[in-house]
DNA sequence: CACACAAACTGACCGTGGTCAATTTAAAAA
DNA sequence: TTTTTAAATTGACCACGGTCAGTTTGTGTG
């Protein structure tokens, strides 16, 4: 753990990365298993466990930098300016935690500071969220789109609680019989967001 | 699976769980095990997975138990008429969540529909909360104590999305230091439930 | 170069959840 | 009672995450 200081460790904790990238892309990142990880990358289990501390913490890393992405183009969205508008610009990241229930649990065990393990690109990314929406929000009820009687910043948060709301029904219920969460979603942002 | 016919069954399903219960009841729930379960209840492994699908079988049956407890605790607490009094009234539910990560965890799996697998408990025990909510909400609208502008039972489930970041956030965060998921939900409550 | 020391790596091993073909037990049929 | 049939139970076995004493590899020092 730490920083790893060696070339070779680096290089290690690269193929491992990988080697998990590419099993993910091809089934997924809830069929990972750490003997296959360790295969791909050549390498000895316990050297997989000398640069993460357990299985969730590659699976914290790739699943961070796929939400960075999704961040990012969240953000080059165009400042929406109704509760609607906003599910529909959080819609990547949405997505993305509705694709499997691993990336939805990953993102909330690490979404908050993340105890003693864990890589910070998810917490990080988290907090990038509320920023962005907290700026859309502050720009909007400046302009008497949305409510202005609240922080921003505690509005922000709230969008979250109803994001991992949503998905969380999202996977609870029948995955067929129900509408995609970026518009589940919909009813309870107006209700937050709006000016009344 | 399925409603056990014979009374033999009965007796060994019986005893699984007041096996479980004891050791829950010494060493909390995440460090419950099958192995000791099936010793304490005098039976063999394979057993207690005819009775229960997994291991969160059983924990989902111990804290569908307590939670249908604490909720009748909440039920007969006079009907709050400010959010800040929704969030004291709610206190033996959030507390009993904010205990374990288990708990929370288990309680946020089956809390919507359950799936598959998993006991209807936890699910009816939210769906009873919704309701309890929701007639507060909708009383203390007419009274104009709070927003009346929404559906009660939207409100209410939002107000279980809140009660989940709060708890969420308790347990990422160092355990020490923050104020009890109860008094951190005050905030959201106010700016979700009250007029403006 | 030789040596010492630490970083990196190895793989046998363990704990625990979960499976299933085989066996026992209870109840219905003959 | 004996036979038949299905429910209930068993325990050896597997999969997989995680550990750690021991070995190898790299790096700085005389």
């Amino acid at each position: 753990m730490a920083q790893p200081v060696q070339t070779r460790s680096r290089k290690t904790r690269a193929a491992l990365v990988q080697a998990a990238a590419t099993l993910v892309q091809a089934q997924g990142y809830e069929a990972l298993r750490i003997d296959e990880v360790v295969a791909g990358a050549g390498v000895a289990k316990g050297t997989y466990f000398a640069h993460f501390t357990d299985k969730d913490g590659i699976l914290a890393e790739l699943i961070g930098e796929e939400m960075t992405h999704r961040l990012e183009q969240m953000a080059r969205a165009p400042a929406p300016s109704t509760p609607g508008e906003v599910a529909q610009a959080m819609e990547p990241v949405i997505g993305f935690l509705a694709t499997e229930r691993t990336v939805f649990d990953i993102v909330m065990r690490y979404s908050g500071g993340m105890g003693p393990a864990g890589n910070p690109v998810i917490a990080d990314g988290i907090t990038r969220q509320v920023e962005i929406l907290a700026n859309w929000i502050g720009a909007a009820a400046q302009a008497g789109l949305m409510r202005a009687d609240q922080d921003p910043a505690l509005l922000a948060e709230g969008v979250q609680a109803f994001v991992a709301q949503v998905v969380a029904l999202h996977f609870c219920t029948d995955l067929g019989s129900r509408r995609p969460p970026s518009q589940e979603i919909v009813p309870y942002l107006d209700a937050w967001l709006g000016v009344r």
